[in-house]
DNA sequence: TATGAATGAGTCTTCATTCAT
DNA sequence: GATGAATGAAGACTCATTCAT
């Protein structure tokens, strides 16, 4: 194809910025936002030192920049959910989609580096709060703001257990609690 | 009193054991793990610089005590609830508890850094899941291993909720979801 | 008119190597001889990056011609002063010249940014020395070497003075002190 | 002696201190203010790297102190002047004492550092005065306000003319213009 | 044991300079 | 010639760690 890097690591501005951009989201995935460093960055993108400021005038801005991508990388996955999602099957369809995002490694640790750099970083509470925010607007138009909330918080949980444990939750489970959670009952009159 | 210390900073190895952990606790948990510096605790501590490496080698050990200073204080909230539980009442008590959980930013705080330190060392994982663990256990007696489980995770999800929103949700809902996940059906023969 | 600007920033490599120059000396000026760098300079001309290295081949280059170019601006307020000098009145005439020149905070300013940098690099002491070798020169004709030479470091004083002050000396005081010079006896025969 | 240093460039806080001190006051008086970093302090002091950033938090803080250290010099010479002068010899005793002043070549490149700094950071701009409004405030006394001032003016310029040129001027000729300045008539009635 | 001085590796950042386009 | 991407050498500063006292 004639459209690919015009040569080997050189003379491609876009492509360059993207490297380097990858390489942070890798390096924040893998070994968290606190190894995100100028030089395991310029080293893992395959470009000199100096470059990495050329493109990200700070290394914070770096990091912001990165979590931003990995942000709307779970934008997308949400995006995606919003399209399959069917009035009366919301149960099954939300738990099988969790449980495939549970299994994405990348996706959980993204989600987790998000949550953890936000907990001292007020600037990227914003960021971190989206992917909650978005789920509980997804689903709350099928269950209501309460059940979608809870339902929201609940994945949340999820993926920090799939972020600590090796295996994350079987489908069957999720969608039980899903679904109990839908039928929950959030106006309860008296003790009933 | 006996219990004071023997002379303020002088002669009392382990009163400067303490005074070093606590100070570290507080910095893990007003500015993130990222935050402990020797410097930073000898200062809060207002002990030497040296008497940091006197008594934790390095300052990994230093964060690793500390986070486990932090997760025996999760432990003690945990066996409070563990005995104030009632069989018929395990909803109420416990949405009340957590309420108050999630009201303390301390806890909250000291919580989250747990889980951020533990997404990326291996060595922090089992005192990140600690927490989780033993809410389960505690739950499990009452209501099963599936509930139980399910119940946790959506307390984690909540307590990340709380550390990043400025307001934790309210005492009712939480109640109200964690019923609906008590009166869930982990084991839907049909489809029902 | 046929002076203009050939194309606005294109071909008219006169216009541009002066474009770079005049930024170069602004800044200098304004913020010190430390301040000049090739981003800074092509950023207030207006030109690509590469082209001041294209026209000057090195920094200090471009440092050294713009100071050059500065310690012409003098000059050409030294022609105009020697233009203006009468016989009788000298003392009366270069006050209100040197007055006028202790005003114009630029004039000051490079003056100042020559000596400053002239101290420390020999190669330009000669540009720095050149405002006070021509007023010497200027003033021998009418009041003789000695004399000449005791009103230039007393001027050379006096703008160091306003360099550093807000207001600079009044014209009256000027008056007096050069006038004084021009009065002074430097082959005192005896003790007298 | 037994209150040598205690080990050749080891433990001796006030001695490191000083050296480091000593070495950024040599610095700027032989390279410049722009001349002084941290390695050449260190590497010049004998010192290293860290150490001084540990007695000067920041590059600016060691600088204005190596200035002001420079700037006591001066006073002190100042202070040598103030005692020496007898009411009816001022012109003959100040010629002598600046001619030695210039003569020392570290006494006017330090002057002058003093000057070139203030140029750029106004924060400086007290410490370079001070030399100017010393002599003045010292001059002052025996001959006025307005002669004090003409004649520290002369001074400076001829401070610079020393730093500039390698031979400063002559004493006689300093005694002639001081002792001009000292006849002149800062409030001539008339054209006289 | 307690102290804090000393060290140097490592981090972010700036810039002069080179050079492909 | 013009452009600005790319590079790497410093520079300022922080900090874990060592160790003499």
């Amino acid at each position: 194809m004639g459209s690919t890097s015009p040569a080997p690591g050189k003379r491609d501005p876009e492509g360059r910025r993207r490297a380097i951009l990858h390489a942070a989201t890798e390096i924040i995935v893998t070994k968290g936002p606190a190894a995100l460093t100028h030089r395991a960055v310029a080293s893992l993108a395959g470009v000199a030192l100096g470059s990495t400021t050329q493109y990200f005038a700070s290394i914070d801005e770096l990091r912001e920049a990165a979590l931003a991508d990995l942000a709307q990388e779970i934008d997308q996955s949400l995006a995606e959910l919003e399209a399959s999602l069917e009035p009366g099957r919301v149960a099954e369809i939300l738990a099988a989609n969790v449980h495939g995002f549970l299994l994405d490694r990348r996706a959980v640790h993204a989600d987790m580096a998000l949550m953890a750099s936000a907990m001292t970083e007020p600037r990227l509470r914003e960021l971190a709060l989206r992917w909650t925010d978005r789920l509980i607007e997804i689903l709350a138009v099928h269950l209501g703001e309460e059940r979608a909330t809870a339902i929201a918080l609940y994945t949340d949980g999820a993926t920090m257990h799939a972020g600590l444990h090796d295996a994350p939750l079987g489908e069957a489970v999720l969608r039980a609690a899903i679904q109990a959670l839908i039928d929950s009952d959030f106006n309860p009159r008296s003790e009933k």
